[in-house]
DNA sequence: AAATTATTTAATCATTTGTTTAATTTTTTT
DNA sequence: AAAAAAATTAAACAAATGATTAAATAATTT
């Protein structure tokens, strides 16, 4: 009797073999697939017989390894977003980092993470809003963004920065940050830039960006 | 023989009855429901029997009316669009306004039109992305943008205004009147503020977004 | 090598979903 | 009021789609 092991490695990443040196796994494939696909379409025009024959694997393959199309999405998701948010949430936490290093790190993380991989952040944005409970944050990212926040209210107290709703500091530094990227094709074709140039105003940005909250935030 | 009439006012709004004061037509409760749904879950996570019961009407109405889901889903785009487009090209285009008196009616633009709707934005963005070729630009956006675009030069040849790149103008722009609307849950749950706070905010970003921008162009 | 386990496949199932049909009711026109 | 047109409905269709099955193949262990 053949008796079939419904998602072999859900959870573990193990499933070390002797000899798949250069041969990619069809669990593989599949994350490769599902991640390109959900990223540029997400997830209802992604249709699970898209991600088996760009994979090229079988349809049924899809529901062995990772049970449904769901889980699947969900595990894409969690891959693309546990470490970019744990990056945030250390660095907004860091206590012995002033704010203005911080809002430089951050300008460079950005452009580290999604400046190669626009997209990236599209799809995080988008999964922001349609899956808002993947995004609630965890007591980390409570705690870390306080410190930010206290961080910023000192300074104000001290005078060293203007007076405004620390809110207003933080949106305009995601603003700033974030939301080239979330525009990327259209800035590029509005602006009439071929992608280095484009690469290369987002690397400007991110020795500017800092230039530019200083000014904002100046007394 | 009951002659049927596929699609009865697709492009004319004509359609006035002596006695419908009060009474809702049906192809009206169809396009609020398409109206709100399209904008909350975009096109593909909403079914055409969502719109029908959310508009309270028969499903098949949806087909008699607006020919097909897609028709709908275009023209409840293309509504959104226009109004907002023409304001926006009307502005850029204006040759008798200056560089700043530009940045202080699109600061105030975007929150008289979004401040009170902020899932307008997100709709009109999430479009960008999925139909790209209804935002390609006609000519009159083109050549208002060329009017924008020459005066932040003009402005730079005589050292009113720092030199950069003019897109970086227009990032810093756009990012900070349009990414508090398309982010407006989210900082409104982490900066725990309730609604009124948060268009209080935003209210006020339409006199400070100006004056930040003047701080980050002030040579 | 035999037995066991893991992977892969083609075919099929069961829903969902966009659309259409044909009949019925309501409204308007004659 | 009768006739015609328009609006509405319930039912059904066809295609798409997520998931499952059972059998076949490959890999691993004994």
């Amino acid at each position: 009797m053949t008796n079939i092991v419904l998602c072999p490695n859900l959870s573990n990443m193990a499933s070390v073999k002797k000899e798949q040196v250069s041969k990619v796994s069809a669990e593989e494939k599949i994350l490769s697939a599902a991640r390109k696909l959900f990223t540029e379409r997400g997830l209802h025009a992604v249709k699970t017989r898209d991600i088996a024959s760009e994979a090229g694997i079988n349809l049924a393959l899809l529901n062995y390894y990772f049970r449904s199309k769901e889980m699947l999405y969900a595990r894409v998701m969690s891959e693309n977003l546990t470490g970019f948010k744990r990056s945030v949430s250390d660095l907004f936490g860091n206590e012995n980092m002033d704010l203005f290093e911080k809002i430089e790190h951050l300008s460079e993380l950005y452009f580290l993470e999604f400046g190669s991989n626009p997209e990236l952040l599209l799809f995080i944005f988008n999964t922001m809003h349609q899956n808002p409970e993947l995004f609630l944050d965890g007591d980390g990212m409570q705690q870390s963004r306080m410190v930010l926040f206290k961080q910023i209210e000192d300074l104000m107290k001290k005078k060293k920065i203007k007076k405004m709703h620390p809110a207003h500091v933080m949106m305009n530094l995601m603003s700033m940050t974030m939301f080239p990227y979330l525009m990327f094709p259209f800035i590029k074709q509005r602006a009439k830039l071929d992608d280095a140039q484009m690469l290369a105003l987002l690397k400007d940005r991110v020795t500017l960006i800092p230039e530019w909250m200083k000014l904002i935030l100046k007394p």
